[in-house]
DNA sequence: TCCATCATGTAAGTTTTTCTAACATTTTGG
DNA sequence: CCAAAATGTTAGAAAAACTTACATGATGGA
């Protein structure tokens, strides 16, 4: 093995982009980083960056080991926070969709807090998956198909997507057959989401009207919906009391499996993440997703 | 962060379990040890090991770190082995079962060998699902429902589990239902495998006659059952061949969702290792697990 | 085109870290 | 209860990493 003190240096310029830069950032000077960087590739025996000018250029050896020292010392650094005190008190960064995140997520969160009171929380909804770096998000709560490869995936609640809008609506659109929804207006949210995807699959921008679209935040859409102001895409178990309740009406519903899973890194968790994983996992099978009758019988 | 040689004189303690085996294995005095550990302890101001007599222990924290720090080096480790070995070309190191590797793989491996003629392959048949360390095994073909966490894992076959046995044998027992195959001898292979998991989720041992139950090698059974010695579980995916020509017929089926998937260690791979999983992708693909009648019609 | 500027490469000397050697302390097994 | 074996501790030696100072080479504007 090289000098691991190199191989910070490596991993520093890499993700630096230069010299200076990465000596500024180890808090050294440039001739030092230089220094390392050469003792480096004579140790490995391989050269790892090539200069074209003042560009510098990894090749290919020096793209891989930058990539798995990298990961390597991220792992390292992400346990020593762990352990210290500094980041035992950092908030859970919880990173989810902003339609779960109001619908399911927040009004839990008082038995979380009750059952874990030394724990903070920080919600950050979301459209897009954000990397789960050290230091940032500790897990995500996602809507897709699990197929999240690099990460640990745990299936939290079938949620298939359907199509909703209040009875009224419904009723005005005249049976509601996929035709039938054509002249009704489409809640969509702002930022991408679970919806959003489904509604492009679907080729909804083709079926629905010009102007026809409503852009709204996620969390005004259910409102609207309720209101009876057009079509919302969301799925089904964050609407299931709605449904029940008879304020929304399913009007279709998405073939495919999808489902919210609770996407962690691999490796090791801190005992906050552990202990809000364990919470949440419960709290789904608590509340399982239901599967409900025919839409529209 | 702490000291790199710190953690790693951690690291060492940790895995050797000893102050003076860790020196040894570092290649330093125990004294360079035991100050590194000091020095760590007092820079994260915190207690790792707790000594009870000559014992060592760890704290919670210890366990902790420790394991991360593991990770981190290993993946260090890893990719640094990736880029030197890459000149010594390490032999790729596959993990499978005996008989996915009969079957399967070994008919197969002329056209890897010919699409990628610089890579050395080591096919390791064994039982368990060998841990994937750095250094050991580069990736693993399994079988079972893909719920191996903490690894990359990609449904490469779909492969129910079946009971086969002779045409002849089969008509002796008049009928194969499922009572009629308890004065069959079984087949079974000396190792774990796919199958014994079957067999015993299955209760076959009490179905099976005592003294009917025939161990033999796992290359060895899909001959014996040709011949009509006994029945044999297999993956449905293997046999098709067979079962298309009439040398074995189906007697009973799995219903639990089984197949073979591609287990690899997330994170990087190093070229070698890519270009099998990719071949063996296209392999998969080529020959897809087909959907057969139902047995016994 | 040329020169000022900026980023990097190199070498010698200094600082810091890490290790060893030697000795002290503690525990375990006979 | 003592010898052996493991660990803890310290001062000084060895090794490493860093800084300073200067050299080189590329870039971009005058």
């Amino acid at each position: 093995m090289p000098p691991l003190s190199a191989l910070r240096a490596f991993s520093a310029l890499v993700e630096a982009g230069s010299v200076v830069a990465a000596a500024t950032q180890l808090g050294v000077t440039h001739a030092a980083i230089s220094q390392q960087i050469r003792a480096l590739e004579k140790a490995l025996d391989l050269q790892l960056v090539s200069r074209v000018g003042r560009k510098m250029e990894l090749t290919d050896a020096g793209r891989h080991l930058a990539e798995g020292v990298r990961r390597g010392f991220g792992e390292i650094q992400r346990a020593v926070e762990d352990v210290t005190d500094e980041q035992r008190q950092r908030p859970l960064q919880i990173s989810t969709t902003s339609m779960f995140a109001s619908s399911w997520l927040v009004p839990r969160l008082g038995s979380f807090r009750l059952a874990h009171p030394g724990v903070d929380l920080v919600l950050d909804p979301s459209p897009a998956l954000r990397p789960l770096e050290p230091g940032g998000f500790d897990a995500a709560i996602r809507h897709g198909k699990g197929d999240w490869s690099g990460l640990e995936v745990e299936l939290l609640l079938p949620a298939p997507l359907i199509v909703v809008a209040s009875p009224e609506l419904l009723d005005q659109a005249n049976g509601a057959a996929p035709e039938g929804l054509a002249g009704l207006p489409w809640l969509s949210e702002l930022e991408q989401n679970e919806a959003s995807l489904f509604l492009s699959r679907q080729g909804v921008e083709k079926l629905a009207c010009p102007g026809s679209v409503i852009h709204l935040p996620g969390n005004l859409m259910l409102e609207a919906a309720r209101a009876g102001h057009g079509l919302a895409v969301v799925t089904e178990t964050l609407v299931q009391a709605d449904i029940d309740a008879g304020r929304l009406q399913i009007a279709m519903r998405d073939v495919s499996e999808r489902a919210y899973y609770l996407v962690t890194r691999p490796g090791l968790q801190r005992p906050a993440l552990r202990a809000f994983c364990k919470w949440v996992r419960r709290e789904a099978s608590v509340t399982p997703g239901r599967i409900v009758a025919a839409p529209r019988t």
